[in-house]
DNA sequence: GTTAGCAGTCACGTCGATTGAGTGCTAACA
DNA sequence: TGTTAGCACTCAATCGACGTGACTGCTAAC
């Protein structure tokens, strides 16, 4: 267990590396922070924190840098979520009212506050399932050839799908039809239904082949479409901006990774655990971002997880700013799905 | 004018220097193509290109490279559109196909292609005005209070929102009035949903202030809709690749442009006449990419401007292979929407 | 008109010296 | 026993000198 002292020269070697990404020397600690010690004393703590795994030196004759191993300790122990400042605050709250209009306008501004606040790549994964349910389905005209399947969901959502009718099939049988599989589908989770349920639901009302095909193909995609998950960055370019982006190399690595969809889903859904999760360096497991640090948060809405954000940077990351945009913006999200349920 | 002999010089001078980056000098030029003359003759003509504004040096020791006035006579005098290899063809159906499930989709996906054909950052412009008519609305129940407001448009697409039912209104009211909006308003080109129209409808149909007034605001909201552009973007990335994009500075300058949703619009946009254009360097306007080639071509259908794609990269650009491949994407665009038209 | 030869220019890479920030160690001090 | 001053040492980064190679322009000969 460190002592008061190590503890404090830790956290200062911490802060100022975060906010330099210069090794930090003795010499140059005991000159900018008051300390009252002299740079040898400091030192002899310095190199005992490399022994027990704290610190790090480039090169012989560099100052040292953080561990892995002292982040998690800096962010475990060393440190609180600063508290934002009324102006960041209204920062926020300007971008999040500059532009919504629809759900996914929300899960793009988020992002991009996220970058914006933080100077890092932001990641939003929205699950659309937010446990919606199929309410009733109907048929609105479109010309003689073509209805149009509308699917109405709790939530006062409309998805519609373009159905070719055949020939001589009269509205009422349409109607009725409609109303047979709604009586057979309401108030299921669109994103739970069922190939079985399905499968009764044909054998109920099977009636017009090609008919019933179309319509189950777009009950069908709803459903996968309700189980997917969207996908949403900021600030990749935000990543030229950090000292340890100057190479190139480095840069086409992790912007190749955050180019597929895939990989980014994958990554940020590790955290299926509730609340927050800050991963530092080597504890990711994904190849290529181990030099970086995540931070991630899960938000919920009754009880469903709406989605996770996550801001990834390098592991020289001002994790106390981060997690408390993380904390107005989770707090902020659900005033607004709370309020603006009914879009 | 120039004689055949420069002409043959200046394009192998400008093709060399596409491809390889590198300044290039006479006696590489004589060594790698066979031109039947010494290095000192290409010297001599070299020299008198210069004079005439077509090559540029570096620096004095460095070998030639093209001047804007030469990539400009290049493209139109010299050079063809390459026909596509059917390996390149084949690539393209293949992507296309990978994933086409709505409009979207597809100009994603020609952005996508557009730019790992080219190598250089593509950009996509979708109207979203395709002439698309108003045909009638209805009103969908959905709870005591609330309504689903459905309007249906001539291809087939429902574009839905909850409105607020004032208490006591009994659905025929309801639906008397969707009939009357319907009524004056079929027909109606979308985009152009003027507030004169709009008011007919309120002199015609006021009946309570409330739902009136969140119905017009219904049909402004997908008025506006329709009048709006959509951007889609690829190949950022493959920027880095570009050995004239080594320089952080210059990265940053122009992702920094790209971010910007509304540049990209009004920068793409310029192209309102038909076909293709072809801007090199300084001819383009904006400044920060006046180091840089667009390449740009508005598509119709119809008569209508459906959108307009671009490929924006280093002057030193496959200017016949850009062309090609749009070329061979505004086909492909062409059936998709011709056939694909009711989705 | 074309070409060979030659002198001149200039970016680029290498090498070595200098600088400066940093460490570890030791001896003295409180 | 903990703290500090002093000193020798290390090593990345910077700078300048220098050689190299890829060019060009010019001139004279073919």
């Amino acid at each position: 267990m460190l002592n008061d002292r190590k503890k404090k020269i830790l956290r200062l070697i911490v802060e100022d590396y975060i906010s330099t990404a210069e090794p930090v020397g003795s010499r140059n600690l005991a000159r900018k922070y008051d300390l009252g010690l002299s740079p040898a004393t400091i030192r002899n703590e310095m190199s005992d924190l490399e022994l027990l795994g704290y610190l790090e030196q480039p090169h012989t004759s560099a100052g040292r840098v953080p561990s892995p191993q002292a982040y998690r300790f800096y962010v475990d122990s060393l440190t609180e979520p600063d508290a934002l400042t009324d102006n960041d605050r209204a920062l926020i709250n300007g971008w999040f009212n500059e532009r919504r209009r629809n759900i996914d306008d929300i899960f793009q501004s988020t992002a991009k506050i996220l970058s914006r606040m933080t100077q890092n790549v932001s990641m939003v994964l929205a699950n659309e399932d937010l446990g919606t349910c199929f309410k009733y389905m109907k048929f609105l005209p479109l010309d003689e050839a073509h209805s149009i399947l509308c699917i109405v969901t709790d939530d006062g959502n409309v998805d519609n799908c373009v159905v070719e009718i055949p020939v001589g099939m009269r509205p009422e049988e349409l109607d009725y039809m409609a109303g047979r599989v709604s009586r057979l589908l309401a108030g299921k989770n669109l994103a739970n239904i069922s190939e079985d349920l399905l499968e009764e639901v044909h054998t109920d009302v099977a009636h017009d082949k090609l008919l019933f095909a179309s319509l189950m193909q777009s009950i069908r995609k709803l459903s996968r479409k309700h189980k997917e998950q969207k996908v949403f960055m900021g600030g990749t370019k935000q990543l030229l901006n950090q000292p340890e982006f100057q190479d190139m190399e480095r840069v086409k690595n992790i912007l190749g990774i955050l180019e597929e969809e895939r990989v980014v889903r994958d990554l940020v859904n590790v955290g299926e655990d509730d609340g927050l999760k800050v991963t530092i360096g080597t504890e990711n497991t994904f190849t290529g971002i181990q030099d970086c640090s995540m931070i991630q948060a899960t938000y919920r809405l009754n009880g469903h997880i709406v989605g996770t954000m996550a801001v990834l940077g390098p592991t020289r990351m001002e994790y106390g700013k981060v997690i408390s945009v993380m904390d107005y913006l989770h707090h902020y999200l659900k005033t607004i799905f709370e309020n603006d349920i009914d879009k």
